[in-house]
DNA sequence: GGAGGCTATGTTGGATTACG
DNA sequence: CGTAATCCAACATAGCCTCC
């Protein structure tokens, strides 16, 4: 089964609860895989064809990208010289704080990509010391330089200068809902779901992310689902039913009609886009 | 501002058939 | 066997209105 994705948990990677953790890689490569956390990777040497969402790029030292929970990546290492980077694991609560602080535009665009963050090294440096070796403080600490690393890149990243929303009262719960779609939303979720998270009544709550984001509740998440499949069709071979149910439609039947009404055509034809 | 009721509309999922 | 296409009943949602 060479074609399964490898999901990576937080819970496997941060046994220590600081919130983050840096991790010295040097990588010959990585297949496709995502995880449940965000994770924030700095090259430090080497080049690689890094493919994020299917779409490839070459990194080499002082790139940068930061990934959420919803992205899937694989390293394909170019040339002798293995991928030497800072692989920062980051929990979604603390991230989604750091998001929280930057304004409802940055919960948007992701994965975010610079390849300039080379002046971060120090500052993961020192991360990695904090969570290796947790003192009096090195949670607040490692709070204090996720957020500088996260300002950082996403300034690097131009976010936040998309075209902006009206931004409703209650904004602090829409945001959280908008966040916990694009976690959960390979799984059964419903706007009732998110809804009750909220805090709001069902009715109030479609009405009020409409507004939020621009997009229709169900909209939304179908185009969440539709992305991740598209994603996941360009970098597997996984056949279009696993995809269809790793993606979170149920029906295969509503998942291809979907696909087609977005792309313009078949689940099959995302499978040809990566053989070019 | 927030919630509840109602209804038209859209979406979903299951079944079925056809095709290569 | 995997996928595409279609149909249809059931369900979910958006939008509007009203009320507190």
């Amino acid at each position: 089964m060479t074609d399964l994705i490898e999901r990576y948990t937080v819970e496997s990677l941060l046994p220590v609860d600081l919130g983050a953790r840096v991790i010295r890689q040097r990588l010959t490569s990585a297949g496709v895989h995502w995880h449940d956390y965000y994770e924030l990777c700095l090259v430090l040497s080497g080049t690689a064809e890094h493919v994020l969402n299917g779409e490839p790029l070459t990194i080499g030292a002082g790139s940068a990208f930061l990934l959420s929970p919803a992205d899937l990546h694989e390293l394909r290492v170019l040339g002798p010289e293995p991928l030497d980077c800072y692989n920062t694991v980051i929990e979604p609560a603390l991230m989604e704080r750091q998001l929280a602080a930057l304004g409802p535009a940055s919960v948007h665009g992701f994965p975010w990509r610079a390849d300039d963050f080379g002046g971060a090294g120090p500052d993961l440096r020192r991360l990695r010391a904090e969570c290796e070796e947790p003192r009096l403080g090195s949670s607040l600490l490692v709070e204090a330089l996720v957020a500088g690393l996260v300002v950082e890149l996403a300034r690097r990243c131009d976010v936040g200068s998309g075209p902006r929303v009206r931004r409703p009262a209650g904004e602090d719960q829409l945001r959280d809902a908008v966040l916990f779609v694009d976690r959960h939303f390979r799984e059964p979720i419903t706007l009732a779901d998110v809804a009750a998270r909220a805090h709001l009544s069902a009715n109030y709550f479609s009405e009020r992310f409409r507004q939020f984001t621009g997009t229709p509740f169900q909209l939304y998440l179908q185009e969440r689902r539709l992305r991740f499949a598209r994603s996941l069709l360009a970098a597997s071979a996984l056949s279009v039913s696993e995809v269809c149910h790793a993606s979170g439609f149920n029906s295969l039947s509503h998942f291809g009609r979907a696909y087609r009404r977005r792309y313009g055509a078949a689940p099959s034809a995302g499978h040809e886009s990566m053989k070019m």
